[in-house]
DNA sequence: TTGCCCCTCCCCATTTTTGGGGAGTAGAAA
DNA sequence: TTTCTACTCCCCAAAAATGGGGAGGGGCAA
């Protein structure tokens, strides 16, 4: 059931080597049959559905997660969006309805009981989940998990580059970067300061820091300041 | 030179056992006098400073750097927000006046001229950067890269799992979830629209509107509007 | 040198958001 | 069953943000 360092270097050697989806989704496949379990998806999350997505599962069950909107109450998403270790499903958050409810439909579709999902993240507020999933008892599970825990880790990071790689527009260099103090101002608005505040507290007058606001608003292609904020936070370029 | 599976694996032991800032600080004096290479930093890159930080530069660097905040024009920071995968410092842009001004001033405080940065990212926007530092020429450094780029991006993510375990604001839990409502208006505020466009759109009157708006961000904690849509972004409550 | 971007300051009027109050229905949880 | 939360509607006045204009000094790069 282990993976041997050769089988790993050679599976990730191939997942380099592929130059499109078709070409990740033949490794995800070979790497499905290697490890023996039910599926293993890697999905880029995003609320546009998961277009930079492959692995295992079936159409019916992608498209009736698409259909559904399960993407906003699938706790393994919602969970991993708020860790940065691999987690195991049995971890997660299931005591809402909707969470009960979509587990079950889930089990219809296909999708094991047991589950370990890898949250991984890249530029611009990316996030993606690398998934192994599996129907077996808890010890079993609790034992694969641990013995392939790392080798997962990076075969997710690797599934991660190739779709970055795939995506023209998370190359960086394409979107114009704030000035330092537009980055200021953006910054101060995230944290919930008033503008006249901000400007107090950069020393400036109220009126420059609007010529930043809407700068950066400009920049960002936003339609006005809350907007705007929340392009910046997405793209990375402030920290809140 | 290489760090064979056992090595990697009585290390990464040593470093899950770790219990504070000190014991990371442990593993990695270790790591780099495994690895012979001048300088080995992991440091979580925030606009506060890298307080959670731990490597082997010297202090006179450090302070220099948080006196000059190089942080905002250090090329590898830069280089590194806009990229997922690891980076060779050769291929980021030092074009700049300021960042040739700032290798120079690097290099006389100990800095080696070849580096390899891999960026770490963690929820609520977190970013941390692990850098292997040395001096040799071209050809050896490649060499070293490619034969330990896997194990430095697992031993990278590893730091980064303990580095979130002593920050425990970036612990999930405790926070009030959003009402269905509330993620809906807190969404459309985010992407640009405008009250009376959202109450439109979502069939209901301006005042609903307004009655989920006060009640999200009173459950955000936040101070006004635009603050409550960065923390429910922040917090993963809502996706842009 | 020239051009470009960043930083800084100021006017106006209009639109939008905010703060604080009250009230009834329906469905889910305890 | 009771209680709780989510959802829906309404008033008013004050505070804040927006839109669009103009203008000068400084630094850095081609």
């Amino acid at each position: 059931m282990l993976v041997t360092l050769d089988n790993l270097e050679s599976l990730l050697s191939a997942l380099e080597q592929s130059d499109s989806l078709e070409g990740m989704q033949r490794v995800i496949e070979a790497l499905r049959a290697h490890y023996g379990v039910a599926h293993l998806v890697y999905h880029w999350v995003d609320s546009r559905g998961d277009q930079y997505g492959c692995g295992t599962y079936s159409d019916a069950w992608r498209q009736k997660y698409l259909d559904e909107t399960y993407l906003r109450i699938d706790p393994v998403v919602q969970g991993c969006y708020q860790r940065f270790h691999p987690v195991d499903w049995k971890r997660l958050d299931w005591s809402s309805k909707a969470a009960r409810e979509f587990a079950k439909v889930a089990a219809e579709y296909g999708v094991g009981n047991q589950g370990f999902s890898i949250p991984i993240r890249g530029p611009n507020g990316q996030f993606a989940l690398f998934t192994v999933n599996d129907t077996c008892d808890d010890r079993t599970w609790a034992g694969f998990t641990q013995s392939n825990r790392r080798d997962l880790i990076l075969i997710a990071h690797y599934f991660n580059e190739k779709a970055l790689e795939f995506e023209p527009a998370r190359q960086p260099g394409q979107q114009q970067p704030l000035s330092p103090r537009e980055v200021d101002a953006m910054t101060l608005i995230a944290v919930g300061y008033s503008r006249a505040q901000i400007a107090d507290r950069l020393s400036i007058s109220e009126h420059t820091l609007r010529v930043y606001i809407e700068s950066a608003r400009f920049k960002l292609g936003a339609l006005n300041t809350t907007h705007a904020v929340a392009r910046a936070m997405s793209r990375g370029l402030i920290v809140v």
